[in-house]
DNA sequence: GTCTATACCGAGATAGAC
DNA sequence: GTCTATCTCGGTATAGAC
């Protein structure tokens, strides 16, 4: 890689862990230009604005995140419907966990900055579409021993709970997120056995 | 009441309001001193900075939600166990979507910045707590026809359910939320019966 | 491509008149 | 109790040398 490609990336890298981290606002190109171990000026080599920074970086984050939500269809073929779904919730929850990119995409799509209000909810309702898809795709296949409720209503609550986690993940230590997947989970697959 | 004591109480209303709509960060104090028809410096009259007026709201917004949850205990006590736990999902759903306090609790109870962050969490294991102890009370009333499974278990899905819905109060309209919450509520019901 | 120097602005905050 | 005037600081952004 060409030294200003990798500076590049630098910069983006680690602009969506500050951005995560700290917020927008409370996040400085000084802070990011630290961490690349550049001065501030040299960011408008590559971006014109921080604005244009951040709007970078959003549209990097859902397109991995739309592509990890693929990933997941091809991973957990072979599984029974059951193991398909718990499979599911653990592997999104933790793309939260374990990255930056899961962060970042909580923290503005439940409260963007106003400016990037409308680029952001309309990148957002392909991500739950996606989910959706991948849902239904799961419980169309009728080769199981389980009978179960209507699957928009199942897709619903599967959201509520992937969305309900994030709390746990984000407020907890891991092992005390896990306890409470298990609770969680318990009650949901019971919930949509018909 | 006094006009001091009046144009402090517009200044937390209006700082509350602000903060829970755009952040900490995109909320100046000139913003608020507009609302309030004053000017910047007044606000310094009955706060000694724009961090202690935060937390000022931190607290009473915290104070008002667990007085709305013991609140709840009175209310729905001659209902049916599946009626109380309906009802108190409703009405802690709808306290977030009605006023701005319990955007305000979401918003910072999930990202504060980094200077309340310890304030906040502190209080906010108060919130659970008291959400916990009213299930429990709900729950523990065997006079009902329903057998169910561990308290405990009950109140982790309950409370994950409640985060969930608030990204749907959030983000969609009122009437796709009430939708969404029948969908998930017929799944949890299900699921919590022996 | 990265730097130093600097312009510019808006924020939080203080002093002191009325 | 509220104002005008002003200070300070840190942020984004630009100019121009190397």
């Amino acid at each position: 890689m060409k030294k200003g490609e990798e500076t590049k990336q630098n910069i983006l890298e680690h602009g969506l862990r500050l951005f995560s981290s700290k917020g927008y606002e409370e996040t400085s190109l000084k802070d990011i230009a630290t961490k690349v171990n550049i001065k501030t000026p040299s960011i408008y080599a590559y971006f014109s604005s921080k604005d244009e920074l951040f709007e970078k970086i959003v549209e990097f984050v859902i397109d991995d995140y739309v592509k990890f939500i693929d990933d997941q269809a091809s991973t957990i073929g072979p599984l029974s419907t059951k193991d398909q779904l718990y499979k599911l919730l653990g592997e999104l929850n933790e793309y939260y966990y374990m990255n930056d990119r899961g962060v970042f995409l909580k923290r503005y799509g439940v409260f963007p900055p106003e400016r990037f209000k409308e680029l952001i909810t309309q990148k957002n309702s392909m991500v739950e579409n996606e989910i959706r898809k991948l849902l239904y795709r799961i419980l169309d296949v009728e080769s199981d021993d389980h009978q179960f409720i209507d699957k928009e209503n199942i897709a619903t609550a599967f959201i509520c709970l992937l969305d309900g986690m994030l709390f746990y993940l984000m407020n907890y230590s891991f092992e005390e997120y896990e306890r409470r997947l298990t609770s969680t989970w318990k009650v949901f697959w019971k919930g949509i056995l018909k």
